[in-house]
DNA sequence: CAGTGAGCGAGCTTCCGCTTGACTT
């Protein structure tokens, strides 16, 4: 049929190539990987030189068998996945899943989805790099090793169903360690004294600050006092020039970060976008982690910034990665054409669009060029100077179109100084001496998460977002906003010779879709850093990649490197298994009044949990879940006693009691055989009958609606009202409703005969939702 | 989803990286 086949990962990808092959070139995508190790089983041949039980992945069997019957009619089948690791990888279990042979196999690399690149990569083919092959299988049997004999150590002394990995639980400490350091945190503060000056003339007022701060409040009183009355005149005005180079266009995880600071996207957001704009051909490719353009994009760039701003904005630039381990198989992130300056698309598309299109476009513009002055200030009443800055533009260059944002963007803005001279005298305004408190450093959010991760070289482009939600399903950390902790401040103003003190309340963090470690994460981070130091180390995965770099180079053999590893590690896993208990970081609180036992917190089965008496006492213990909120580490004793105080009996309805619980979704009432949820504004230690009557009319009322249609012929059978529209339920099994179907005009014998299809029967859940 | 936590024991959970759809009760 076709006489050359061409394979690439990515099917967006393969219809733009496909455009620049002639009629003789077919190109499909394998969808990444199409081999991988047994989900179900270790799949590591550990006695045996670690040999990898490679087999083509169940969701991946259509894709290698269509390929499969290309690739036999075809002269030659060039592989053409990236030329990284993973890449070389791919081509390699391409050719063993679809059966090639070396005579009508090519495998080609290139960098850039251009024309000239493309045929210019036909031109030379190679064969496939098995080093770098072996070095992928070194990476991955490594993870699998790591990943599967960690996990059920971890099941079995921790919690069932938790999991551990060379790149999670190293994510997980990172956030655990960051929530150490502010809880260790000691905020002192300091009055730092701040001027507003004016020259004589024109009304211009500018802020200097003095050079010395004072640590208590007197001392600040008494600097104010001195100066009331005093003379003010500059000493000396230095005037120097400076500049502001553009940021490299965009990678997958600078890319994250700006999104989040500028659009607010969550990381997972951020992709999605992304992914969207490249299918629809608007961007390159969205996963990488190189800076580089290519030629055709800086020529592009040159041609839109003469157009657009004037040739004097033009100086492009070739940038090279600060990333360790960096593999580079693509270019940064860019508009594929840069004379879009806006693409036609949802609102979301629309804003990531136009943050890479000046990203990109910024890059290869001039740099900007500023004067910075910086004014000397005697004062009669002061030993030490004030000091003013000021910056003044000269030149924007790229600050025309993009600035890069910063985590901390509370820097103050460096105000205008109007024009002085050497010996002027100024008015004073205003004086003020304000208290302010040292802060800890800030918690992580996903995008500076994946920052710290990219330098520690811990993950890559494509596993960053999946690894952040990884982390949140398992209940290790958590995003969450939570009330800022505010300090009282002390505020002393000199103004018309009077000296006045105001108080404030400062926010001391600002701790919007923050990570927050969990009890859980807190805990198995204990675990592993105490048993499993080396692959909690944060150069664990920098000191690997060194190896796998030997092993692509063919200085070192793959399972020699992983028998080195899995030697000691092994062993560790063993001893830890057979030797230390159950972990599960009780803490003793302290004594119940009532029934004078011990009272304690810790991870139970299903998580944090409070405990009154000891297990292998005569009588049972008590136990209560620890609401959400809460945590074993910092809940008191007085906390864990409310605990125990439901379930509360508030009285009777309809001749049924009426109880209030906390359960495992949060507090709720019990009527009847019933459960209710209650909301977040009902405190169920507090809650009234009557507040509990109307929440279970409630409920009456919502299930009522949510019945379309019964049958009194056949109870079993109903038509409901789901999250997805109308459905079928028959004797508690669901049924899809076909295409087109009004649920209220259905018979009974329709809706049996809906059930016989087996079309409208759900799918199967490949994997137990997790709770 | 279902409102537990000892004991009994079967059977389940899990890694990282490369790619997109399929399709939810």
């Amino acid at each position: 049929m076709t006489k050359n086949l061409v394979i690439v990962e990515s099917p967006a990808k393969a219809k733009t190539i496909e455009g620049f092959l002639g009629k003789d070139f077919t190109v499909r995508s394998s969808f990444g990987h199409v081999m991988d190790l047994n989900k179900t089983k270790l799949s590591v041949d550990v006695d045996n030189e670690f040999e990898p039980k490679f087999e083509i992945s169940p969701d991946k069997k259509k894709t290698v068998s269509e390929l499969k019957k290309m690739a036999k009619s075809a002269d030659t089948v060039w592989l053409a996945s990236d030329e990284d690791r993973e890449g070389e990888a791919i081509s390699w279990h391409l050719y063993k899943a679809l059966g090639l042979n070396d005579n009508n196999t090519k495998r080609i690399v290139f960098h850039e989805i251009t024309k000239v690149a493309i045929t210019k990569a036909i031109e030379s083919p190679r064969g496939i790099d098995k080093n770098l092959v072996s070095a992928q299988q070194a990476r991955r049997v490594l993870d699998r090793l790591v990943g599967y004999e960690l996990s059920p150590l971890l099941w079995r002394k921790v919690k069932p169903s938790l999991s551990a990995g060379r790149v999670q639980s190293v994510a997980v400490k990172l956030i655990v360690e960051r929530e150490n350091e502010i809880r260790n945190h000691k905020s002192t503060s300091a009055f730092r004294i701040v001027a507003e000056l004016a020259p004589d003339g024109p009304n211009q007022i500018f802020t200097a600050e003095y050079a010395e701060k004072f640590k208590e409040e007197e001392q600040a009183h008494d600097f104010l006092r001195n100066n009331i009355g005093a003379n003010f005149s500059i000493e000396s005005i230095e005037k120097k020039p400076a500049k502001k180079s553009p940021a490299p266009p965009f990678t997958t995880s600078t890319l994250q970060q700006e999104a989040s600071r500028k659009l607010g996207f969550s990381v997972a957001n951020t992709m999605r976008i992304a992914q969207s704009l490249y299918e629809s051909g608007k961007i390159t490719y969205m996963r990488t982690d190189s800076v580089n353009l290519s030629n055709t994009a800086i020529g592009m760039a040159t041609s839109e910034i003469t157009k657009s701003y004037g040739e004097e904005y033009v100086r492009t630039r070739k940038f090279a990665s600060k990333i360790k381990g960096a593999q580079e198989a693509h270019e940064a992130i860019r508009p594929t054409y840069l004379s879009n300056h806006s693409v036609d698309a949802n609102n979301d598309e629309k804003r990531l669009y136009d943050l890479i299109w000046k990203r990109t476009i910024a890059s290869q513009m001039s740099e900007a060029k500023l004067e910075k002055t910086i004014v000397s200030i005697k004062s009669s009443g002061a030993d030490k100077k004030f000091t003013a800055t000021g910056e003044v533009i000269k030149f924007d260059g790229f600050l025309k179109v993009y600035l890069e944002s910063t985590d901390d963007d509370n820097g103050e803005k460096q105000g205008l100084i109007p024009a002085m001279n050497v010996g002027d005298a100024l008015s004073l305004m205003e004086m003020r001496a304000r208290e302010r408190f040292t802060k800890h450093a800030p918690r992580y959010t996903e995008a500076s998460l994946v920052k710290k991760m990219e330098e520690l070289g811990i993950g890559r482009p494509s596993t960053y977002a999946p690894t952040i939600s990884t982390i949140q399903k398992r209940e290790y950390i958590v995003k969450e906003t939570r009330e800022s902790e505010k300090q009282k401040a002390t505020c002393l103003t000199l103004k018309d010779n009077n000296i006045s003190s105001a108080v404030h309340y400062d926010n001391v963090s600002s701790d919007k879709s923050k990570l927050f470690p969990t009890d859980i994460g807190i805990l198995v981070t204990k675990f592993l850093d105490q048993h499993f130091d080396r692959i909690m180390d944060y150069n664990f995965t920098a000191d690997v990649e060194k190896e796998f770099d030997e092993i692509a180079e063919g200085k070192k053999e793959w399972n020699e490197m992983i028998k080195d590893f899995y030697g000691p590690f092994h062993k560790k896993v063993e001893t830890t298994q057979e030797q230390s208990g159950k972990f599960s970081g009780e803490r003793l609180l302290g004594i119940d009044p009532a029934s004078g036992k011990k009272i304690f917190v810790k991870i139970g089965r299903f998580g944090p949990m409070a405990q009154i008496g000891e297990t292998d006492a005569e009588e049972k213990p008590r136990f209560a879940g620890l609401r959400k909120g809460q945590s074993i580490e910092t809940i008191t004793l007085e906390e864990t006693l409310k605990l125990f105080d439901f379930p509360r009996n508030l009285g009777n309805y309809e001749d049924k009691e009426v109880t209030v619980a906390i359960g495992r979704f949060g507090p709720y009432v019990k009527h009847n055989g019933g459960f209710m949820s209650i909301k977040k504004e009902d405190d169920p230690a507090s809650i009234t009958l009557d507040r509990a009557i109307e929440i279970i009319e409630a409920k009456r009322k919502a299930d009522r609606e949510k019945i379309i249609k019964s049958f009194p012929e056949d109870e079993k059978v109903q038509l409901l009202n789901g999250r997805y529209g109308a459905y079928l339920v028959i004797d508690k099994q669901n049924y899809k409703l076909p295409k087109g179907t009004e649920a209220s005009e259905l018979t009974l014998e329709d809706c049996y005969k809906i059930a016989e299809d087996p079309k409208n029967m759900p799918k199967k859940r490949s994997s137990r939702k997790k709770k």
